[in-house]
DNA sequence: GTCTATACGGTGATAGAC
DNA sequence: GTCTATCACCGTATAGAC
């Protein structure tokens, strides 16, 4: 079944999926590149092989993990086309559905920036990662125009992100404390699509 | 300076506050043994004579970190003679005061939890955590009797604590995204205080 | 490109003197 | 109780055959 010569990208391809999912669920310090090489199917000295040492495969997972993770994010804080409305309600209904198929991201990027704030600097800047603040100023606007309560846009923004974040962080702990079976879990999520825009909503707007 | 036959409790706490530093700050597979026994002034042999192996010394700081971090949770869910209001309020104002002086205890607490699901819940029988459901009850009490709005008990919960301990696990993506300067967090955090209960309440309150 | 074998430093843990 | 010295192992990384 193996194919000693297929197209490099393919191998490629294996070790960052199989990096991907050991670095996702152990970190940096708790992964280990044998267990990479062997869930990826191949031996250790391959790695290096395609990626230098074990610092490279990891910015090469962090990186995307990035991406993935704030993509959503930025989307909301941009596109100059769409409500404050309309930003809030796609970003919930964006980021639960997205990050519910790997509920490990938001977990593993939070503990690798902390254990390494400065490289959330460096990656913002070679991949562009800079957050507009369309949301915040339309927020603002609206507020100067009498249609909003006059709330502090940073901080309702940042209420909305936690409210949509945390519960895949702290997953076990809400389970047991709120006594949330295994089996209700998604419906629980399911459920804060929809309720976290209209909470925001009661505190943005008037009456 | 030094003191050779110290009373053997002052060292146990000298390598328990080392031990707590280090594993906060790096986590138990980032944490390593020299670190510790640096911090503390002595040597790795020592560690080992008072806690066997790095598994016990880290069982004893983790059940610190977990107690100091659930107790303001408990005492919300908890004390049967304070109106829903005031179990939010102090929550609010509780928690965050008192992380606030330990930043770093929600992140490793998570991380540790993820890392070992299982965990929690040996430690939830040994240290009697079970979180009663106080709150929660007297939530639904106030919606049956029409005094609050009809919201799920469960999720405004979950949204309460998510606002109120997000900002520490994620400050430096916040601070990045919402550009908020070192120097301006403390008083962000300030106002996240007051700014929570209202924002919660706005979601419960009739009208 | 992929493998096996191995070098080499670090890490948790122990032995034994004082 | 506290130290120095040392062990056994594990983990990253490299050398070299195919």
């Amino acid at each position: 079944m193996k194919q000693p010569k297929q197209p490099e990208e393919a191998t490629e391809k294996k070790i960052l999926e199989a990096a991907r999912t050991v670095f996702h669920r152990a970190g940096y310090d708790g992964a280990r590149m044998q267990e990479i090489a062997d869930e990826a199917g191949i031996n250790k000295a391959l790695l290096h092989y395609y990626f230098r040492n074990k610092d490279k495969l990891f910015e090469a997972v962090f990186r995307e993990a990035l991406r993935r993770n704030m993509i959503p994010l930025m989307h909301m804080m941009m596109s100059a086309d769409t409500t404050v409305e309309e930003k809030i309600t796609n970003f919930a209904r964006n980021y639960i559905e997205t990050i519910r198929r790997n509920p490990e991201l938001p977990g593993f990027i939070i503990h690798e920036i902390n254990r390494n704030p400065q490289r959330l600097v460096e990656n913002a800047k070679t991949e562009g990662l800079v957050i507009p603040q369309t949301l915040i100023v339309q927020i603002g606007e609206g507020i100067e125009q009498g249609r909003y309560n006059p709330v502090d846009p940073r901080q309702l923004v940042v209420s909305l992100v936690s409210m949509c974040i945390f519960p895949f962080i702290g997953r076990p702990m809400i389970q047991m404390a709120m006594q949330i079976s295994e089996h209700e879990w998604d419906a629980f999520l399911e459920e804060r699509i929809t309720l976290i825009p209209q909470y925001i909503f009661k505190i943005l707007h008037k009456l």
